[in-house]
DNA sequence: GTTCTCGGCCG
DNA sequence: CGGCCGAGAAC
């Protein structure tokens, strides 16, 4: 004997919700799964936005899948396709992530934020506030998240990281050089002010306490001219490495597409 | 009236 | 093709 409706537990929601799949069993259509959500109070939802519009601003929906009822990673998207003819030109394969947007947790809930006082009612409208949505609080060494990320190329060969100059140095509890590398770059992304390091000496000495939170976990430090000069040379010559680059590319696409017009005469 | 179910639109 | 929702059927 077998229940087909069953109100399942979702991991993904909070406790007390429940998600219910009913197959189909006639019509054109018989065979289809119809997914349902059930509010710890009973109301049912059929969709998506039904569900984003009770729920409003506390919770952003936009990675949540409704048919499986958990949450997926953007990125959790195409396979490469393989063509024989491209084979040399795999290049254009996946397009490289330009998105800056830092690696934070990704929990199974949908319940990641921060917990949210809920003053107005769910139906009611408010403003977003955009302020709030780029400041979540943070824990205070979430650098530390960033550890072991690595740039790698398409072809996930790692890719020689940078090195940085000598008058860097970390202020936190781990002294590992990638993860200073990473948290001045994202302070670089995220903040618009000047990026200083930690200005205190206090800090240096017990960060858990005096850490100015919107600074990196680095000690203070000098740019000189020169540091400017080599960055600049650096620049320079990695601008043409791209030209180089784009030429070869621009040639390689014009030899290909010439190749395809033959291909539709024949 | 409410709930269930499938059709069908639309992106 | 699948998400979403309308509307008729069922209760």
């Amino acid at each position: 004997m077998i229940m087909e409706k069953k109100r399942m537990d979702c991991p993904s929601l909070p406790p007390g919700w429940k998600k219910e799949e009913v197959i189909r069993k006639s019509g054109l259509s018989a065979g289809k799964c119809d997914v349902y959500y059930y509010s710890p109070k009973g109301k049912k939802f059929r969709s998506k936005p039904q569900l984003s519009r009770y729920l409003g601003n506390t919770v952003d929906l936009g990675c949540f899948d409704f048919r499986t009822g958990k949450m997926m990673m953007p990125s959790k998207l195409q396979k490469n396709k393989q063509r024989l003819r491209n084979e040399n030109l795999t290049i254009n394969k996946g397009k490289p992530d330009l998105n800056t947007a830092l690696p934070i947790r990704q929990t199974a809930s949908i319940f990641k934020q921060p917990v949210t006082k809920v003053v107005n009612h769910p139906s009611n409208k408010v403003k977003t506030d955009l302020q709030r949505a780029t400041e979540q609080p943070r824990q205070l060494f979430w650098e530390k998240r960033l550890k072991g990320l690595r740039v790698s190329a398409i072809t996930e060969e790692v890719l020689r990281s940078m090195e940085l100059p000598k008058g860097l140095t970390s202020v936190a509890p781990d002294t590992s050089d990638e993860t200073l590398l990473s948290a001045i770059a994202s302070a670089l992304h995220m903040s618009s002010s000047p990026i200083t390091g930690q200005t205190t000496s206090a800090a240096e000495k017990n960060p858990a306490i005096w850490l100015n939170t919107s600074q990196p976990l680095c000690k203070a430090f000098i740019v000189t001219d020169q540091d400017i000069r080599e960055q600049e040379l650096k620049v320079i010559q990695a601008r043409r490495t791209l030209e180089d680059a784009l030429m070869a590319d621009g040639l390689a696409r014009t030899v290909e597409s010439s190749r395809d017009s033959e291909d539709e005469a024949a």
